[in-house]
DNA sequence: TCCATATGTCAGAATATCCTGACATATGTC
DNA sequence: GACATATGTCAGGATATTCTGACATATGGA
């Protein structure tokens, strides 16, 4: 995503849609707001938001093909392998305007009047 | 949704999810993209968009559903009855943090760390 | 009356999304 | 070795979304 304030001017219409679409689900939301407390490893945050870890990878794969989160794979005193994830910030101005301007960059399908 | 400015603070998690959700789809995007270019209506947007009437209508009902369009029921001269859309205006910024607390309000479901 | 326009809605197919319950791997400790 | 932790992935069911085609209504004009 990378719209990283003064990074780049605006998402294409593609980047914005998948953008919003991973945004539109309670626990993706729920997802993005626990780890805007701080990053976490996939199993304890499975826990915390009381949500199977498949489920919660799969919401967590959504979320980092989007933009919205990154991961990094990390080592324990222990040895164990964990991957921890973290929100990618970023502000976003949405309106009938900045929508409109993201629809002329939409891939496939006709265009309009 | 009524994000208009300052006529609001800002938007409760459930709002939001659907906001988003009914933004988060190309189709639906190209009907916000020409209704923000003037209002129209059902079937001249369907022709516009190369589009079925009844799809379209569905998308319609969407966005209206979340606030993002409005409608009304006019007598064109010729007698016939047209519904005309028209978006709402608003601006709404998206981030880690406004999503955090729009997180809260979610409802249902269990709450996190 | 017949044809064009407009409106709305329903049934069902085709997809896509969401979610659970297995299964697999690897590491460190008891 | 058995048990805890972590990781990842797959199969399949339950729902939800997306879309088309057909049907219905109503108005005005030829």
């Amino acid at each position: 995503m990378d719209v990283h304030a003064d990074t780049r001017a605006e998402l294409t219409g593609d980047e914005l849609v998948k953008l919003l679409d991973a945004l539109s689900n309670p626990q993706r939301v729920r997802i993005v707001a626990s780890l805007a407390n701080g990053r976490n490893y996939v199993s304890q945050l499975a826990r915390d938001l009381r949500m199977s870890r498949p489920l919660l990878h799969l919401h967590l794969q959504k979320l980092e093909a989007a933009g919205v989160v990154s991961s990094v794979l990390e080592l324990s005193n222990d040895g164990k392998a964990m991957r921890y994830f973290e929100v990618t910030p970023f502000v976003l101005e949405l309106s009938p305007e900045s929508i409109a301007r993201a629809a002329r960059t939409l891939s496939e399908k006709k265009e309009d009047e």
